[in-house]
DNA sequence: ATCCTATCCTGTAGGC
DNA sequence: TGCCTACAGGATAGGA
């Protein structure tokens, strides 16, 4: 779930509540994630002091002294939760705590479980085969339209599926890949390697603001996303097209339209992403069509 | 090489 | 109300 800006989020919440903390101890469930929890996590982590936190697309990277530097993912459904004190409630899925001296605590919640938590060497972390993979980070790098073009190549990707792809581009989703098409007025079917270099451009610049933007709001919660203090992101209101199928067109009142790519929902407006981008003066936004503060799940999608 | 599908998991919305 | 199915913000191994 969480994509670049929520992780952004979570990162800028992450390095100030941990600097100046000290680890105490680490508990751990047992249970797997996207791969097994090192079991000597506790071990190596009980003394040590966080340093920072980074980002790397999805990839959150918290340094410890010692040059360790523990990396983490949340996956579809993960959470890093911060306790100022102790919890007396037990909380479900909880993977790791990290208890620190002050008596605080920082937790990792994640249902789905694919999430992940690796312990890496900080000076070999670039050698990482998760992180070692990864393309371009949009927000570290704001791409520009011939940068945009030169990943993308000759490939027979639609746009949609060269936006998700992250050793390309690292750290858009789903959600932002259909905001930042919108935004771009480009049909995301278009094959990514006949995109003309104008409508790369409107891609590079769309990419720039959607993400600025949604950092600003702390991200879209869409079901179970939080930030560090279990707040939801605010995002969600700015949405344009993602999980409002059926629903007017911000821009012209043209009904969204959701389709399939590659197993995945994709959200778009039929004639602000038209091949051929049409003119329009943008129908009035009614208070009907604001979006609510919804922060449940998907409703009433569209079936075949 | 590139692209697509299935898979890992749990929670939940919606249909009946 | 409860049971059942489909789908959910991701990454990736394996097959086509």
């Amino acid at each position: 779930m969480p994509e670049l800006p929520e992780v952004e989020t979570v990162r800028r919440l992450l390095e100030s509540i941990v600097l100046g903390r000290t680890i105490r101890a680490v508990r751990l469930s047992g249970l797997r994630l996207r791969e097994r929890v090192p079991r000597d996590l506790p071990r190596r982590l009980a003394g040590r002091r966080p340093l920072g936190a980074r980002r790397r697309g999805k990839y959150l990277l918290l340094d410890l002294d010692g040059g360790l530097t523990l990396l983490s993912h949340l996956g579809m459904s993960g959470r890093w939760l911060f306790h100022p004190r102790a919890p007396r409630a037990r909380m479900a899925h909880v993977h790791a705590r990290i208890l620190f001296t002050d008596g605080s605590q920082l937790w990792f919640q994640d249902p789905r479980r694919f999430g992940l938590l690796r312990l890496v060497s900080t000076e070999r972390l670039a050698a990482d085969p998760s992180l070692a993979v990864l393309g371009l980070d949009p927000v570290a790098e704001p791409p520009t339209g011939p940068t945009l073009r030169a990943l993308a190549g000759g490939t027979r990707l639609s746009v949609k599926g060269f936006l998700l792809d992250q050793r390309r581009i690292a750290g858009i989703g789903n959600i932002y890949a259909s905001e930042i098409l919108h935004r771009a007025g480009l049909d995301p079917r278009t094959r990514a390697g006949a995109v003309r270099p104008a409508s790369w451009a409107m891609v590079a610049r769309a990419t720039r603001v959607v993400l600025e933007e949604a950092i600003e709001r702390c991200g879209t919660t869409f079901s179970s996303y939080r930030t560090l203090w279990n707040e939801p992101g605010g995002y969600g209101d700015q949405l344009r097209v993602y999980d409002r199928s059926g629903e007017p067109c911000r821009a012209c009142g043209t009904a969204i339209r959701r389709i399939v790519q590659a197993a995945r929902s994709t959200f778009y407006c039929p004639r602000c992403q038209s091949a051929r981008p049409r003119r329009h003066a943008g129908a009035p936004r009614s208070a009907a069509t604001a979006r609510r503060g919804r922060v449940s799940g998907p409703r009433a999608r569209a079936r075949r």
